[in-house]
DNA sequence: TCCTATAGGGCTGAATTTAGCCGTACTTGA
DNA sequence: TCAAGTACGGCTAAATTCAGCCCTATAGGA
């Protein structure tokens, strides 16, 4: 199993006190829920994938695939053919978070109108 | 009304395509959760909040807490007494946000067995 | 006077995540 | 032969977030 440019110990400690951090931890990263909910939806090859959220890169997709897999959220089969084929699928676990996925989704759509204007606007900050 | 440092004017456009990055949008940030739930339990002193974080550094809790209160998910009252006296509480908006909390909490209280050992580990990763 | 508590900010550097370029190897179809 | 598709990785630099130190000012109590 090979995993990009390698993998990454991270230096201060996760936090996982309690189960927000946890849903957190498996879900950040700039496009996870998208790959989760494409994949649920039946977008399942990683060329399908970008072509269906082609702002981001390839290259962020495909790591924060393998950061999914390695959580046990989806799993990946490689088809040894010629040209290689792959497929990624939602594990029981995976599926477990399409509701929880589904909850949030809906409060974000209902409570857009008033927070995207505000998410658009510099935001207060520690840096400069 | 001051800002900490000041106020940070992204370079990369957020991402609002679907409720999902709404929300993310709303409780990213280390201690946002945390901070949200304890204003839902009572805990509403800076003071109060930090002794209840320890872990968190003020300066990351004030400014986070800045951030909540501009995006309207809590509201800061301030009493000019001396020594100056500090309020926060939730807003509708931030109260709707508690049973999304509930839902996301809960499952990663029940998959907490199976993910806390897989979170430790490194992670796949673009750098190095 | 000194220690504590209240609330808040300046500052530096580290850690972490993301953007965006390039290249590999193979196969199919025009 | 050439373009386009499949999937994967190397690399650099930027953007963003966080840690952790310092400081101010006020007031109360020992």
């Amino acid at each position: 199993m090979t995993y990009f440019c390698g993998m990454y110990e991270k230096k201060i400690p996760v936090e996982l006190e309690c189960g927000l951090h946890v849903f957190m931890e498996v879900i950040s990263g700039k496009w996870k829920i998208n790959l989760i909910w494409c994949i649920h939806s039946g977008i399942i090859r990683p060329g399908e994938l970008h072509r269906r959220i082609p702002r981001a890169s390839r290259r962020l997709l495909d790591t924060q695939l393998a950061q999914l897999t390695s959580l046990g959220i989806i799993t990946k089969t490689v088809f040894s053919q010629k040209p290689a084929k792959v497929e990624y699928a939602l594990t029981p676990l995976g599926k477990s978070l399409i509701p929880v996925i589904a909850v949030t989704a809906k409060w974000g759509e209902a409570n857009r109108p008033l927070l995207e204007p505000l998410l658009q606007l510099p935001t207060p900050t520690l840096v400069q």
